[in-house]
Parts: structure tokens; sequence; C-alpha cells
DNA sequence: TAATTAAATCGCTTATTTGCGATAAACTAT
DNA sequence: ATAGTTTATCGCAAATAAGCGATTTAATTA
């Protein structure tokens, strides 16, 4: 849940709202991440096997994926022995979505940029 | 203007959509970057020695930070010389807004999820 | 208890990212 | 031409990320 950062830049004072954005959007970094989020929101619901059908990618792989996506706190999993059962996470989900929101808001007019 | 694929990964066939989306959120997630485009919002243009005032930051990790954001299509620069101005590139902004906007409202109701 | 199933984790390799200082490039002004 | 200013790029080191196969873990069922 914590973005690591490098050497001497661990002590640059960044704001909360930044560190939370750029933590989502590191765990959308990735195609295969966003087609994840994208089947988990017209499915539902899924179980790391499902999608282990859906992408030719290592099992390992695909559960590294839903680990990031978990750890960015976009989904949640409950464990339906022996498999788990994995969903987006409503209430991060809309925070997120207003953080992109507000993020992307910002810049209606441009202000006075000549270029 | 490309995201980089892993090895065996390259033949993935991915959404055009899911690889805009991530390609952005890439540039987006890290809060040095995230912080760039906030101060360029506000700020509505700066140029590189504005930034490295600002952040505690080598000039030349500054560059880096604005080469990626340019080849996300997020800002543009124009040549001052010797100067360079920078300010967001307001149509791929308008793009990305939108982007990330239908992404995320894809689960208003979290249909028939049991957890 | 043993076998089965599903998912996570380990160990490894390769690629990419982040950061810095130093240098190069581009342009001005003297 | 020379010196100064600003930004980009190079070369390097360290850290992360992405991928895979193999193994471990956890729970069920035979």
């Amino acid at each position: 849940m914590r973005l690591e950062m490098n050497r001497a830049l661990e002590n640059i004072n960044y704001k909360q709202n930044s560190l939370d954005i750029a933590l989502i959007a590191k765990a959308l970094g990735h195609p295969t991440r966003i087609e994840i989020l994208n089947y988990l929101n017209n499915q539902s619901c899924c179980f790391t096997g499902d999608l282990v059908d859906v992408f030719p990618i290592a099992q390992s792989t695909i559960s590294q994926h839903l680990k990031e996506l978990k750890n960015a706190g976009l989904i949640k999993g409950e464990v339906k022995p022996p498999k788990i059962k994995y969903c987006i996470n409503s209430k991060n989900w809309s925070i997120a979505k207003e953080l992109f929101s507000n993020f992307f808001e910002n810049n209606i007019d441009n202000k006075n940029c000549e270029i």
C-alpha cells in the first residue's frame, strides 16, 4: 500500500493526494491490469483461474498482477475454498474515480498559456 | 508513445483502449510527475528551471520526468531560446480525462457481486 | 491419511525505471 | 569568437517490475 521511492528522494515532501494518485496510477500502468479490471467490471467477480483462461499468461504472473491491484486497493478477494473470488473494491473504486476526476478537472481553461 | 512489453507477451492482443489508458497511467505513476502536472495546471506554463527550484531533484531528473510526460502526450514544449516552455497539452488532456472517466464509470452498480 | 485442486510464493533472468553528475547542444549576448 | 544560460542526453549504479517454471500453502474430497 506504499509507493517505494529511491534513495535520496525518500524525503521529498509530496502531498498525500499526489501519493495516492500515483499509487493507483502505477497499478493502472499495465494493459493486462486494465483488462483484468474491465473483466471484473463486466463479470462482477472472478477467480484467478478464469483469468488464466482469458489471458495467455502464466498463472503466477496473473497472481502477481492481482496482488498489485489488491495492494492499490482496487480489488478485494474472498476465500471460497479452494478458490479465491476477486471483485472490484467498490468503496475504493469510488475514491479513485473521484481522485482522478478532480485531478483531470483542474485544466478546463488552460488559462493564459500562449503555446 | 509506445508501451514496451516483455518477451513472450509482445503478442498479447490488448484492446487499443487498454493500451492507451495504461500508457497514460504509467506516466501518472510517480508522485513527482503528478505534482509537475498540478504545477502546470496552476501556473499555466513553466520552464524546466522553474521546476528545478520547486523540487529538490537534479535538473537531469526533472528533464527525464518531463520527457516521459511529453511521450505520454500530457504536456508539450515550445522553444523560447534558450529556454523551453512547457504546458499541459490541452487536447490530449481532454482525451485522457475522457478515457479515465469512462474507465471508472464502468462500475457504478457493482452488479451481482456478493462479496 | 492421501490425493486433488487452486492460488500464492520462491528463485531466477531480463528489462525498465529512477536517480545522479558530467557533458553536450542550442541559443544569446558580449 | 567567447562566455553565459538553459535544457537534453550520456553513462553509470541501484532499485523495481515483469515474466516464467517450480514449489508451497490451504482447503476439499476420496
